[in-house]
DNA sequence: ATCATAATGAGGCACGTGCCTCAAAACAAG
DNA sequence: CTTGTTTTGAGGCACGTGCCTCATTATGAT
């Protein structure tokens, strides 16, 4: 028991008493108010690190009655993906729910940052501490962001990336993602000759662009044999993607491969479906969805590369959260991985 | 401000009021002491609902000086997959200490079923709150077990199996990971007909069988072209492995495929390299280590069927932790998931 | 109705930290 | 040395819960 004791962690009394301050002058310090000589700060943090105290989070936040409140900003949208994500913010909100933390999801059109801008600048620092942001990068974006982090709120680009903040965001790395679509997809079809297609919504962004980065390059230097059309882009129009689907199909007759490079790998799949193209050709897809699941199970669709949707959400909201905390969050735990899912293991 | 006040989480404080009792008996209700008329706590059941009560754990733990400890009981091995698992616990051990979680790794001897029976029972509530075991099944772990949990410490099969507890451990599905092991390799070995290599430590596991088990279903119905071979068993012995390795290969010309089905695959890996075989032939083997992640890199390994070590470790501990707060923590979060690994996404 | 017993209430201290006030001490400038 | 300013200390209340004691009330059996 008397030994148990010694090994309880230090507190703010026992960095008083060793610092030979007062409580009052060790929270000066800790809480990093003025009007404490520098002598004398120095004297605390030698103490701090001479005991290794480290604040109780949950003391300091039960006296500040502190809680967290989070914001998804995310696209207004009917694709699966986002309902999963959706639906993982609910869980993550019941298990973080003894953390204090709450969540909040907010639909922005994705596709007017003038409106993205004015919204992020309503969102004041009392009422929410963070938020997660879903959008293409754009100028007024990226200002409102700074803006945003300028009033004290945290901000982070959460599944599509933002160049200016590369080194601090959630989402997969893009560039492999794409390259082991390409791996798995040229593994798969084996030794055959031909043309792998290559479905996207949009060019445009910068995720996109990645992908078809890391699929060109694995595919030119591994399977030379297989020949990769220009990315066809649907922009989100059924009819449009019929066409130029069709269209490509007749014209490349060498077909053995298709990459659906869209995290909404629905819609094209069933055009395909409709189609009725060679059960042979080997395909791959973004994201599990409810259709991507099913379609693998039913071995119409052959590989998913996939981010999962519940660790990318717990893994905004525990970086959301150590940014409040002023603590640094890395760690391989907020790595996202890239999945890759057959059938049988979703 | 006002406002904000009402939609704070209620109180035992609030309790009582609402109840129409002390705080007192609230607390005797909430932490189930007894000498309180059914009929009152009844009454305070029902205000713990339509308030929605929680009890806030951090405050609870404050004031009970709560600390969590947790023992790991590894195998003592030189194992590289036991090595990973060991970093994953000193990095898990900085990100929990937040939350006054401290572990302890302790090695145990995996063939001694006595030994770890003594090591379980030395195991006092007060100074560990739970330990998660990797151990195989025998009569005598699953008795010390039992007497473990009676005594109050939380017990946690990690990655290997107990029957006894089929519900609550911590691993991933050993069946659909060989079945994933099969499909991965019969669609990297594509329309060629052959025999396919299955090398496991030892088939007494039943981590082995199921695994076997999946690997035999789906290459029986999806890949009927194939012939899997018997298990060659290693037994952890290197020279009966080169030998038992060589008389395989020599007696199957037709070999396209290899499955090491052990969590160690760098013997076998190391053998195979030494037999310098065709290259073409497909090898897939289990977990992620140094070894296994260079193979991968050097294509010298075609894929590999992972799990999370770092996921499996903090999984471990958030459903310890669980059940010293009684907590249910079942969720998508402690679903281990099987990783599929190829050189473009470790 | 009486008494023993069971059930409940009132109140207080503790946990570690944040935040406040007021007084005391240390310091710098004249 | 005096004055004004800066720095520090002492102390206390709060957060929400656990746990304790002692007094009081309700209950059931006789």
């Amino acid at each position: 028991m008397a030994l148990q004791k010694i090994t309880l962690k230090p507190t703010t009394k026992d960095l008083a008493k060793a610092a030979g301050v007062s409580r009052a002058t060790v929270d000066r310090v800790l809480n990093g108010r003025d009007g404490v000589r520098q002598k004398t700060v120095d004297r605390v943090q030698e103490a701090i690190k001479k005991l290794g105290f480290v604040r109780n989070l949950q003391a300091a936040n039960l006296a500040k009655s502190q809680s967290y409140h989070f914001v998804f900003a995310l696209p207004r949208s009917g694709d699966q993906f986002l309902e999963r994500i959706v639906q993982h913010i609910d869980e993550a909100m019941e298990i973080f729910s003894t953390d204090h933390i709450s969540c909040d999801v907010r639909h922005i059109d994705e596709n007017d940052p003038h409106s993205i801008s004015d919204f992020l600048d309503s969102l004041s620092p009392h009422e929410v501490n963070g938020v997660a942001i879903m959008s293409p990068e754009t100028p007024q974006v990226r200002d409102a962001i700074s803006r945003l982090q300028d009033r004290g709120v945290a901000a982070l680009p959460f599944v599509s990336n933002q160049t200016m903040m590369d080194s601090d965001w959630v989402g997969i790395n893009n560039r492999a993602a794409g390259a082991t679509a390409a791996l798995l997809l040229g593994q798969f079809i084996g030794r055959q000759e031909g043309s792998v297609m290559v479905i996207a919504e949009s060019m445009q962004s910068r995720d996109s662009l990645e992908r078809r980065l890391g699929f060109d390059e694995e595919i030119n230097t591994a399977f030379k044999q297989l020949r990769v059309l220009p990315s066809l882009e649907t922009y989100g129009n059924d009819a449009r993607a019929g066409e130029i689907i069709t269209a490509s199909l007749a014209s490349n007759s060498d077909l053995v491969g298709i990459y659906v490079m869209a995290s909404e790998a629905r819609k094209p799949l069933t055009i395909l479906q409709g189609l009725n193209i060679n059960p042979s050709i080997i395909k791959i897809a973004h994201e599990l969805t409810t259709y991507t699941e099913q379609a693998l199970r039913a071995h119409t669709l052959d590989g998913v590369i996939a981010q999962d949707a519940g660790h990318l959400v717990r893994s905004a909201i525990r970086r959301l959260k150590g940014n409040v905390d002023q603590r640094r969050t890395i760690g391989s735990q907020e790595n996202i991985r890239i999945y890759i899912l057959l059938r049988t293991n979703i």
